[in-house]
DNA sequence: CTATGGCACGGATT
DNA sequence: AATCCGTGCCATAG
């Protein structure tokens, strides 16, 4: 039998036994990736439960591939009327998803085949002496597949008869060409040379260079509060950090971009991560019905062990029971399991319905909420809401990923009006006189905050940007 | 002298 | 109870 999911049954409520209530807490907290690993444990420590590889459609039961209801009922329920259409996935279709856009892209851009070598070679080359070509060749042919490369600097320096300086000379080329970071070790270097480059041209928020240098693997993991905490500052500036490094670096410069030189970095932030939500319009008009997708690992096919339940009858007492609890043990999960994606598909289905103008025409339309409200609203308690939106996030329509907190963030708002601001400004506006303009829009924070705001957005002071 | 950034306090939020 | 965020005050850079 297949776990029959319907996207309203209501939130089976108040959970019995002291056992439901931690556990569904804790797999709410859990942010996608933490708990396909926490589903993966549990198949493997607990003979009751397993996967059904068959699939089918939650509405009309027939047969399908992915997600949990069929093309047809899709469909149906995207052209009725309602403005919102939600549903819950499951992992498989974000990675195909994923990975059929990026087909796409590198279609597109092996047009012009050239190997990144070659490229490489070409930008550098004319600045190099004879040996140092030589020793940038040999580099060259021993990228991986993502540009990166273990060099033996002492190896590479005596072989060619050249002192140790000039070998790194020619490193730190092949790194700084297009594009940037192929021929680091790995995505951390690279990152870090990008931040470099990027650094003459534009600002970098505080805290970034830090974070990627040290904390590297905690920020691949999500686990921001750990970084916060190190660093001794705030989570939310960590999570600015992170959103800024996923939408201005790109953990695999080659992966994707050799040949395209004036957008080397947009397109790749899904690398970082996989959303546990999407947001998109029907067929990416943003005029009709807002598609909700909650990606929920292995949702649908997460059942109960049918031999296994048969295999109770016919043993003898003592492993009956034992046998008894497994099943229980899995009932359970799996009944938790569904209570998290529920609750996460309410607050969902509540917060666009709020933020409708904000999904639809950008950052200066969020309302100010807090998860507060949306507990009264919803009737759940509060730590509910907090735990339901943290360590997930979630996919706008414009394909970027952002924390799911981004709903509650009070300040984006009058931050993309600062940003706004200057971008249109004649004469660098100080923030003091941003404060006053922001005053005559019913705005009234402190010229401090200005500052701050304009921090958070890389944005330099007035004087810098006088000097061009 | 003015604009900006650092530090720390207290109320609000989680 | 712990954490975050806006703000005021002060030092310092421009």
């Amino acid at each position: 039998m297949y776990q029959k999911i319907t996207t309203r049954t209501s939130i089976e409520t108040k959970p019995k036994t002291t056992a439901h209530l931690a556990q569904s807490m804790t797999l709410l907290n859990m942010g996608g990736g933490e708990l396909e690993e926490e589903i993966q444990k549990n198949l493997a420590a607990n003979p009751a439960l397993e996967i059904d590889e068959v699939r089918r459609c939650a509405v009309c039961g027939s047969e399908i591939a992915h997600g949990t209801r069929c093309n047809t009922c899709m469909q149906r329920q995207i052209r009725s009327e309602s403005p919102v259409v939600s549903f819950i996935s499951t992992r498989e279709r974000t990675t195909s998803f994923i990975d059929g856009d990026q087909q796409d892209y590198f279609e597109e851009i092996n047009v012009d085949r050239q190997t990144l070598p070659e490229y490489i070679l070409k930008q550098i080359g004319w600045n190099l002496s004879d040996p140092e070509k030589m020793v940038a060749a040999n580099i060259l042919t021993q990228l991986d597949d993502d540009g990166f490369v273990k060099i033996d600097v002492l190896e590479l320096a005596s072989y060619y008869h050249v002192p140790i300086s000039t070998v790194e000379k020619v490193i730190s080329q092949i790194q700084r060409a297009d594009p940037i970071g192929s021929g680091c070790e790995d995505s951390q270097e690279a990152m870090l040379v990008q931040l470099d480059e990027l650094e003459k041209n534009k600002p970098i928020p505080s805290g970034v260079k830090k974070i990627i240098a040290d904390h590297y693997d905690a920020l691949l993991r999500k686990h921001f509060k750990e970084i916060g905490r190190a660093l001794n500052i705030s989570q939310t500036k960590v999570e600015m950090a992170a959103q800024f490094i996923s939408e201005n670096l790109n953990p695999f410069p080659a992966r994707a971009n050799w040949g395209d030189f004036r957008n080397p970095i947009e397109e790749e932030n899904t690398r970082l991560g996989q959303p546990d939500i999407i947001l998109s319009f029907f067929e990416d008009d943003p005029q009709k019905a807002i598609l909700l997708e909650i990606f929920q690992p292995y949702n649908s096919n997460l059942v109960l062990n049918n031999t296994y339940k048969m295999a109770i009858k016919e043993s003898d007492k003592v492993t009956r029971d034992e046998m008894k609890a497994d099943l229980n043990r899995a009932s359970l999960f799996i009944k938790c399991i569904q209570q998290r994606a529920n609750t996460i598909l309410q607050l969902m289905e509540m917060l666009v319905g709020l933020q409708e103008r904000f999904i639809r025409e950008g950052d200066l339309y969020l309302k100010p909420i807090t998860r507060a409200q949306i507990a009264k609203q919803m009737d759940v308690h509060e730590s509910t809401i907090s735990r339901a939106v943290s360590s997930k996030t979630v996919q706008m329509p414009d394909k970027k990923i952002y924390p799911l907190a981004i709903f509650f963030d009070r300040s984006l708002r009058i931050r993309t009006m600062i940003k706004e601001m200057i971008s249109k400004e004649v004469k660098p506006l100080s923030d003091m006189e941003i404060m006053k303009k922001l005053e005559k829009m019913d705005i009234s924070i402190a010229r401090r905050t200005v500052a701050k705001y304009r921090d958070m957005e890389g944005i330099p002071s007035a004087h810098q940007r006088k000097e061009k």
